[in-house]
DNA sequence: TTTTAGCAATGTCAATACGTGAGTGCTAAA
DNA sequence: TTTAGCACTCACGTATTGACATTGCTAAAA
């Protein structure tokens, strides 16, 4: 149920995000009653109001007030425009993808440094090649003792593991090797261990002696490809240096450890197409934060990119960028 | 210039660095006074000729003493003993090394992992592969438009980058690969950016029209492997829960932003043979802080270990783990 | 009916003061 | 040489205070 709000009241809960984006600091009347040519009182009155439908908050009884998290909602939902960028920021995310040496996990990498460094959030990108399928499996020898086994993805990806050929041998090895290329290249990489271990494993077993030394580095490297769910994250730290955290030890280790915590950042991966926005309970990782995120959709690669910020953050900023760096990578 | 201490004096700065060592705060006379025998008086006197000597001090002029990092360098160079490690922990290290599936870097890094969770310190390893060589060099066509090359060395490190062949076509890939194949297989990877400057190129400047791409790919792949010095830091963040950091938030901002460094970790690498203690002042790190380092010289594969912790780390305990951490090391 | 001026009420914040407890140095006796 | 006794010092936690910002309310003004 949306409460409607009137235009003065609409303006004035803007101007409060405004403010208290600049510095986390309770908004009072006076603040604002210039830039709409009202006197405090009114805007007092108007501020009651605003509260008593949950818009805003106080810290304390005589306190300025805060936006609340339905005030961001409503903000979000009814009040913010798209921020337009400047041709120089949007510019050098392009830039990025233009450069064709670089695979699309490293261009979007490359870009949301460039986004956090802007914005002094923190960006963090989901790779999950769900899509993507084995192209080719390899091995190397290095030297008498061992073979470095390869495994590349139609997308680009390659892991590579260490076998230890002392009780097998390279004619093994080699049979194996063939055996994979030939049943189950083409596979996606989600279904490719079971293929190895259903398919290949009893074929190997039959008529190679000392399998399980070889089995056991395919496997790994293929698990290997398929949790490379890559999660990575750029600038993490910025998060410690906004006023609302920066001088409380509690929260600082809080975040540290959150957004180190690999599985934490994750489980903000399912939602709908689009951008989306989680504000503060919202997600599920932090009251404090907002975290807005969106998927992308690439030929053979999908994945999910997000900003995390305080609260306060520039909503409109944030969302705009995401759309200009989904756009990139969708155009690829 | 040693200055000689009596066998009480000995004991009783073992027993405060001891006693410091628990918890963060300044030891009095009466917390050791039973373990010696005598009484608090006595102690203190002992104390005061401590603190004179520059071993001891103290926060306010009537708090109890807390080591000085003198103290602890008297107690590094004089008073500890190695730490018998139980045979328990040190078993958990070697199983590590008789994993044969892992490459050296990985088992080092899996045993640092260890050796973090076990004392709580911060632990880290910067593997320099100066004397690994080229091994083979490899393209695999993934589509249309791109090519993947991939790099190996022998020690077993890969890198891979993505080529675009838009402007180009798989013959020439293949000759170009053919060539460094040749030519610069068993280089060493520091030189073999040059070489591949200096005797490659000019060939295939003669006879492939557009190598530019293909150069490009093999040498930001050279150059990623030589700049592989691969720092790897685990346990970074049990840092933050030290008493003495815990509750400063600056404290924790700093230590975080200086463990995220790579470069400035990376400036702990050069020193003798051996196990180095690094107390204070005497790491260009924090003068909080104590870096224990050793490096490491495995067939064809050196790096330094280093344990960092506060300055009232466990030194016996840290340093009988690097010592057998080593010995596993050079005994692959 | 809406807006505003005026004012009492309330809470934060920084500075100050106070009492307690831990620990020291010193001195004189054991 | 060691120890008991005592005055002294400082950290720390708990009030206390005053200055300041801001509110809600009320009554007058627009």
């Amino acid at each position: 149920m949306i409460i409607l709000l009137s235009t003065r009241q609409n303006e004035i809960l803007k101007l409060i995000i405004e403010e208290y984006g600049k510095a986390p600091v309770p908004v009072g009347s006076t603040a604002i009653c210039n830039t709409l040519g009202v006197s405090p009182a009114t805007v007092r009155s108007e501020m009651a109001k605003l509260e008593e439908m949950g818009y805003l908050e106080k810290t304390h009884i005589s306190s300025g007030r805060i936006p609340s998290e339905n005030g961001y909602r409503y903000y979000v939902d009814n009040l913010m425009k798209p921020k337009n960028m400047t041709g120089e920021e949007v510019l050098n995310l392009q830039r990025v993808f233009q450069n064709k040496s670089l695979i699309l996990s490293d261009a979007i990498s490359k870009s949301l440094e460039i986004i956090s460094e802007m914005t002094h959030y923190t960006a963090v990108v989901l790779g999950n090649n769900d899509d993507s399928r084995l192209k080719k499996v390899e091995t190397i020898p290095i030297n008498k003792d061992s073979v470095i086994a390869i495994v590349i993805t139609d997308n680009g990806h390659v892991e590579n593991k260490k076998i230890d050929i002392k009780d097998t041998n390279l004619e093994e090895i080699a049979k194996i090797v063939e055996l994979i290329n030939k049943l189950i290249v083409g596979t996606p990489i989600s279904e490719v261990s079971e293929k190895l271990e259903f398919e290949i494993k009893p074929i190997i077993g039959q008529y190679v002696t000392n399998h399980e030394v070889i089995y056991n580095a395919f496997y790994s490297a293929f698990s290997d490809l398929k949790n490379s769910s890559e999660m990575t994250v750029k600038g993490k730290n910025n998060m410690l240096e906004f006023e609302e955290f920066s001088s409380n030890a509690k929260k600082i280790k809080d975040l540290v450890n959150k957004l180190d915590d690999e599985n934490l950042v994750s489980s903000i991966k399912e939602d709908s197409n689009g951008i989306n926005i989680y504000i503060g309970a919202e997600n599920n990782i932090d009251d404090d934060l907002t975290i807005i995120k969106t998927k992308y959709n690439a030929d053979n690669e999908e994945g999910t990119l997000a900003i995390i910020g305080p609260k306060r953050m520039e909503y409109d900023k944030v969302v705009s960028l995401l759309e200009v760096l989904k756009s990139c990578i969708e155009r690829e």
